[in-house]
DNA sequence: CATACGATATTTGTATACAAAGTCATGTCG
DNA sequence: CGACATGACTTTGTATACAAATATCGTATG
């Protein structure tokens, strides 16, 4: 077994704690979350094959629910199907610039969209996370940037939902998870800039708010922009 | 059951010729053509409830295959799930209008990519599409235009793969999947220009030749925008 | 010594039984 | 008469047994 020391590192510990899944009920949720996040943080290494009763047993669940999260991985692109079997996707820094290009490219379209779709509801919660964003305090610490990057989930979310398209929330929701949670891991602790990234959030909100797409997309690709890592030596595996 | 309408319409019927599923072997495989069919030839129509069991019939599989292929059908877009259960999208005129215009952002960066990245061979394979549908004879008879449709999805997939990137295919495999199948049956049948086309993959080639990735860029872009539908009063559903 | 072959073990694919959750209609009580 | 509790029914979720496919490894053979 070629692949074995993939595994190995899972066959005795009890990872319950290391994923933060001991309080999720629902199989299926657990076993997707359990999966998902044995790869971002590289229990599950790029090019793991992903063995259906191992994961069962690392989430506790069965091969059922593992299936099928492993179906939503695939389709997230943190796997690869090849012919029977899953791997773990390589996340070497050409990827994951793509990516970013494709965001850039997927979530400025949204933002001129949604400049002629978004309600004053949603206005007024893309201003209310903006001023929790405001209110994180110890920059820097672990626990500001969890909480910024779930803010700066959020803000993004919104804008894609404000294009009242399920197509855009399908497609953009599987563009994003990638970057969003591997550069958390890697790139954001180093150079992630919160006041910065909020101003550039303010000038986008703006540009929603007087209806302008033009401005609305180029205030979204210059925002993504700017949290493109562009030195692969910030990227440690691949 | 408010829904019912959809399903009754494939109780007693035999779908197995009108799906062309019948020389599937692989159930996993049968049950995704048969649902992806039957909701893109609107057998089940926008909105309808997807019953695990009715379509474990109309497919000649069992549930467990068909859970397996309504997750794909879901991350491609052709269906949403909603609580527990999943529904036909629906496919108005803006939904595909959408998908184009995230068609012709993503797939002219494939373009660029590919310009820097493509290998002699695929270009050589692209030539042969080209000639392949220079081919085409009986020009508006189904036949050419299915013919037309296969070659024209091999020329756009060869150049996502020339990306070189995984993430590319996953994510572009998901956004052309919808308007390429649907488009094939509303659209196509009216406006498609098979020379024209082919006219513009030629332009498309040359510049890949010249690894001139601005004008593979605009190109593409220029190729999908003419192909894409801008008279809400085509789309027959929605 | 290399290679082809076949037995064995491993892994995924499929079907199905049962559990859980949600829905709807009915009937009872305020 | 209306609100709500209750229970039957429908549908999805989960676990598991078994089948099929594939990989592995030892052995025999040229």
């Amino acid at each position: 077994m070629s692949l074995n020391e993939a595994n190995s590192a899972f066959q005795d510990a009890d990872f319950a704690d290391d994923l933060n899944i001991g309080d999720i009920e629902r199989p299926a949720e657990r076993a997707y979350q359990g999966i998902r996040r044995a790869i971002l943080k590289g229990i599950l290494p790029s090019g793991a094959h992903l063995r259906e009763e191992a994961l069962a047993q690392m989430t506790g669940t069965s091969r059922t629910p593992v299936r099928e999260a492993l179906r939503r991985v695939v389709a997230e692109g943190l796997a690869r199907a090849d012919n029977r079997h899953r791997y773990v996707s390589d996340f070497s820094f050409k990827e994951v610039s793509i990516v970013f290009d494709i965001r850039i490219r997927l979530e400025s379209f949204a933002a001129r969209v949604a400049a002629e779709n978004i309600t004053d509801s949603e206005l007024a919660e893309l201003d209310h996370i903006l001023a929790e964003i405001d209110r994180i305090e110890n920059v820097g610490q672990p626990a500001a940037t969890e909480r910024f990057a779930e803010l700066n989930s959020r803000f993004h979310n919104t804008i894609i939902k404000a294009t009242r398209s399920m197509q855009m929330q399908t497609l953009s929701a599987q563009a994003v998870s990638l970057p969003l949670e591997v550069i958390k891991q890697f790139v954001w602790e180093q150079t992630v800039n919160i006041a910065q990234s909020n101003d550039q959030h303010r000038v986008i909100v703006t540009a929603l708010k007087q209806r302008n797409p033009d401005w609305a997309e180029n205030a979204m690709a210059g925002h993504i922009l700017s949290t493109k890592p562009h030195r692969p030596s910030i990227m440690p595996r691949g």
